[in-house]
DNA sequence: CGAACGACCTGCAGGC
DNA sequence: TGCCTGCAGGTCGTTC
C-alpha cells in the first residue's frame, strides 16, 4: 500500500489526534512484525506523552521526551484512530490507547511493517543511511546526476533505491518516468543530467499532487479515517499493461524489473543510448 | 563498493 | 467448490 504519499497522508490524518496526548495503555496483540515489536514498549511508553510527529522517507516518526517510536507500515499496513467500541479485527496487531480515549491501531496482514523505538534515532539502523527527502531542496537534478555515475542499474531501480531518495515505490516511480519520457531500463549513468532534471521535477509534482488527492488506493489503502486515497484515477501507467497509452495510443508494456513489475510505453519512454 | 536475488507474510485472482 | 500458482504498494541481508 503505501509509498510516501500515502504515509503523508497518514501523517496528517493522525496528527491532530495524537499530538499532546500521553499514552495511557499499549495493547500488542501479535508482535512478530518484520522485527520484533519490543517486550518493554508498554514500560517504555505508557504514561508518556507524544510531543510531535514526523514523517522521514516512509517511516513515521512519533517523538516522546525520551525517545523516538518509529513506525513502517511495509506493503499493507494501515493507521487508524478507532473507539474503543470498534472490536480488533484479525490483523490488527497493536493499540495505542490514548488519554483522550482515541485508540491509534496498526493494522497489518502482510506483517512486513514495523515498530521500535529509539532513543536516538539519528543513528537508527533504519533511518540512518536513507538519503533525501524527495521533496527537500537538496533532490535535484544535479544531485541524481552525481549519484548515478557508477551505477550500471536501471534507473526505475535507482531511484527507487531509498539511499539515494527515500519514498519513491514502484507506484511513483513508473509514473515518474513516463511523465519524463525515460525508458525505465535505461542505466542510471546513461542518463543526462538534463534528463535527470526533468525526472526529479516530474517526481515532485507527481509526489505532491498524490498527498494532494489522499493517496493512491489500489486494493485496500484507507486514510487514518477510512477514507480512500483518489490518486489512482490520475495513474497514467502503474496498472495499466496492455492498455493504450494515453499519450500515443500503442498498449502499454509490462517488465519485471529487480523484481517489481514496471509498466511503461515503449514508444514514448526512449532508452538513452 | 555494486548488483542480483532470496526471504519475510497474507490475501486474492485466475486457471484447471 | 477446491487446489495450485503467481502476484501485490517494501526492503533487509546474503552472496558473488
Amino acid at each position: 500500500m503505501p509509498e510516501l504519499p500515502e504515509v503523508e497522508t497518514t501523517l496528517q490524518g493522525i496528527s491532530p489526534y495524537l499530538r499532546g496526548q500521553s499514552i495511557q495503555k499499549i495493547i500488542v496483540r501479535f508482535s512478530q512484525l518484520r522485527w520484533p515489536i519490543p517486550n518493554n514498549l508498554a514500560a517504555q511508553l505508557e504514561k508518556q506523552t507524544i510531543q510531535t510527529l514526523s514523517r522521514r522517507g516512509k517511516y513515521l516518526l512519533l517523538h516522546f521526551k525520551q525517545g523516538t517510536l518509529i513506525l513502517h507500515l511495509g506493503m499493507s499496513g494501515r493507521l487508524s484512530i478507532v473507539t474503543a467500541e470498534i472490536p480488533p479485527k484479525k490483523h490488527d496487531h497493536l493499540d495505542f490507547i490514548l488519554q483522550n480515549k482515541k485508540i491509534l491501531r496498526f493494522t497489518d496482514p502482510r506483517r512486513f511493517g514495523a515498530c521500535l523505538w529509539s532513543e536516538n534515532p539519528a543513528e537508527h539502523f533504519l533511518l540512518k543511511h536513507l538519503g533525501v527527502e524527495p521533496l527537500s531542496k537538496k533532490f535535484s537534478g544535479e544531485y541524481l546526476f552525481k549519484k548515478s555515475r557508477a551505477r550500471k542499474i536501471p534507473i526505475k531501480t535507482f531511484i527507487m533505491n531509498h539511499k539515494i531518495v527515500t519514498g519513491v515505490g514502484n507506484i511513483y516511480a513508473a509514473e515518474s518516468l513516463f511523465a519524463a519520457k525515460i525508458h525505465p531500463e535505461t542505466a542510471a549513468n546513461k542518463i543526462s543530467l538534463l534528463q535527470y532534471q526533468m525526472l526529479t521535477k516530474a517526481i515532485i509534482r507527481i509526489l505532491k499532487q498524490a498527498i494532494k488527492k489522499g493517496g493512491t488506493t489500489l486494493k485496500d489503502f484507507l486514510n487514518s479515517e477510512g477514507k480512500p486515497g483518489y490518486f489512482n484515477l490520475k495513474l497514467k501507467v502503474y496498472g495499466r499493461a496492455g492498455l493504450p497509452c494515453f499519450d500515443c495510443k500503442k498498449p502499454l508494456q509490462q517488465n519485471r524489473l529487480g523484481q517489481r513489475s514496471t509498466v511503461f510505453c515503449v514508444n514514448c519512454q526512449k532508452k538513452a543510448t
